[in-house]
DNA sequence: AATGAATGAGGTTTCATTCAT
DNA sequence: AATGAATGAAACCTCATTCAT
């Protein structure tokens, strides 16, 4: 039926109209100064309407967050090759970090703010089941398994333990980005807060990277 | 008086009560889901009670993070010596953090929690006027000191930007301590902290030493 | 559609339920002891109700006041006639009030409410900004003007300073309302009032006359 | 006992300190955001003791305004005399008005906020039982009594009707009062009030004077 | 006599969620 | 599918009054 599918297209329309909406809002104000009746207010829709779409407030948020994971680690996948040694996937890895940032902060930032508002996540990892990996679990899973084969190729320091850094590095790249998250959308100086990936990753970098590596990989350019 | 002493002295104990129990209901539940009411019913008291020692939730709160605060950073600058070289003053200030933290983790995570509550620090130092130097950012200018002090006697990577490393440093700090922080209490292992505390520590200090530095002083003992 | 309409007809008469439930109260109790609590409770709606309808308290509270103010006002220009010398105008003036106070005492009293609430309106005047001029400023702009028409036309002592003497007269009919609002709903006795108004209201105008008038406009008829 | 005598002495004195310190924290802020914590503050005592000299705020409140009454009635009283016609005391009793405003405003200013506070007076009386006549009643039977002369003198209208003109005298009496009680004590000019009040009190001179009487005692002189 | 800690009832406002229409 | 009215719990705060000391 013709009808059915219009009907179902524009079901997908609206939710994905409350999801924009609710993204642009927070992005804008602050993840906690945002209501549903901000949300239907701005969607011109109802609030009752909202919760055709989503059974509650966790579960839209939840949805927006995970699209934003989704995305980014997209992104990154794309951009790994098997080939590729430890050191310059961890680098492909920030790399993807910071040209996400820079064409679209939203997804960076969104990604922030789910952790802002969840528990921590890395400690957590061996309480969730393992069939719903989270995108966040997933993200560290990727990390671990980049680290572990720059120790075994031997461009990454050998005494590291992958799982223990793999947090590590895990909880730095989510510092930074909830610290801009909270930041007032209009103090978000996108240059600056380039400069600031940069010289973390740079520096995490020089901390994990072997010593006998090639050194050039120890800068990331901005373009 | 005797009775006066007695009196002052009930006063500062209450006053000390309802503190030590907001500080243990955000230990355990976090800083968002404490009422003033959970607060006096976990005290005994009744709401206006509170109010005759605070003059609202946030001065309570604040005092709270204030005194966290000021136990650290006190801790921190008795450590600290002049003579010593950047490298070692960045050490002391991490081994102050895993030290603190293994007395009295409390007061770690209250300055984790304090951080996640407050609009993101280090862009904002600008605006704050000079008088009032909150403790974050006491903390902010004491990194920038050393840093500087490090790269002018050697001991740390000559390329540094103090001001923007401090930024860097101080928000992978603060990000540990906001993820710690955001743990439900319960699931608060510390040895697996210290342990990642001191992981990422030693990551970063390898990333910021100069390379001639003394290659002992890159490794932080936990007793 | 016809739902639609019936809806906003509902939406409007729930608005004035609230609205006539709240004058109730207060005509019944007085201003300060009618609480939010109050109106919902006496409407049979939740306390979260009333805000769907008025932004607060003040706002509900105005609306009510603005109400009383602008039907009194409409109904004494509707009996002026620019034709009317200043003696008559005056006489038409307090004749509407004791007209008004006879067919709906609910709106001189809350004509008398607003004035307990706020500030002494007549020295004031100067402050309030000419954008929004407010009821009770109408009403002494009114009172002046018609003061300032009986001096030039004779029918009024040539000795009176047309401002100040319609201060006098605004806070003198201030007077007499508020002491009536401030009357125990029970114990309002409109007969004994009206007389009330009637002796104040002859006193004044025979205070103000030109010895030259028509005596026999210093008579206010009650029917 | 000299011991005991003193200390009636001093709890006099207290006593009055607490009326002084209230009464001038209502003439500075309005009687309605002065709190008993206000004043015990205010006198260097605690809240308790308040308690100890007055049963609750309303009879604090009630000593406040029977003084001012008093001193007021008392004031006139020593200016009446049986001889005076009653043209000519219904004059004394307004230049006392003006007499006692220019002297002292407080009295009369407290005088004006007692109303404001009670329910209105004039429609009560013969509910009041006559042993504890209230200052407002003593005050309107004063003025009965003077109309009553008046009129039989022939110095007053012979149409008044001596109580229903006293009721409304005192009610236009006190309505300039409660707007100068309302005024924000920074905009109490003494100077403008004084002309505002023998505006009126001339305008119903000559509304209840005889058209025989003297024309010369129709203005209230202002020195 | 005086204190001051404590109470408890009351006030306004916000917001996620439900449900009849 | 959509509305929007309604709820009810929760939040912060104030203040007259009481009472043990």
């Amino acid at each position: 039926m013709g009808i059915i599918e219009r009907k179902k297209r524009e079901r997908i329309k609206r939710r994905s109209l409350i999801l924009d909406t609710a993204r642009a809002l927070i992005l804008e104000r602050g993840v906690d100064s945002v209501t549903m009746q901000d949300i239907a207010t701005t969607c011109e829709l109802s609030k009752g309407a909202l919760y055709l779409y989503f059974d509650n407030k966790e579960a839209l948020l939840a949805e927006l967050f995970h699209e934003a994971g989704s995305i980014f680690i997209e992104y990154v996948n794309k951009r790994l090759s098997p080939n590729d040694s430890g050191l310059e996937a961890i680098r492909t890895l920030w790399m993807s970090y910071i040209e996400v940032f820079g064409k679209s902060s939203d997804i960076i930032v969104l990604f922030g703010v789910k952790n802002a508002i969840a528990p921590a996540f890395p400690y957590l990892v061996e309480k969730t089941s393992k069939k719903e990996i989270s995108d966040p679990i997933r993200l560290l899973r990727m990390i671990e398994e980049i680290l572990a084969r720059g120790i075994a190729d031997g461009t990454l320091e050998a005494s590291l333990d992958p799982e223990r850094v793999a947090k590590t590095i895990f909880m730095i790249t989510g510092g930074i980005i909830e610290n801009i998250a909270r930041l007032p959308s209009e103090m978000r100086n996108n240059q600056l807060i380039l400069e600031e990936m940069q010289t973390t990753f740079e520096i995490v970098l020089r901390g994990i990277a072997s010593p006998q590596c090639d050194r050039s990989l120890l800068v990331l350019p901005i373009e």
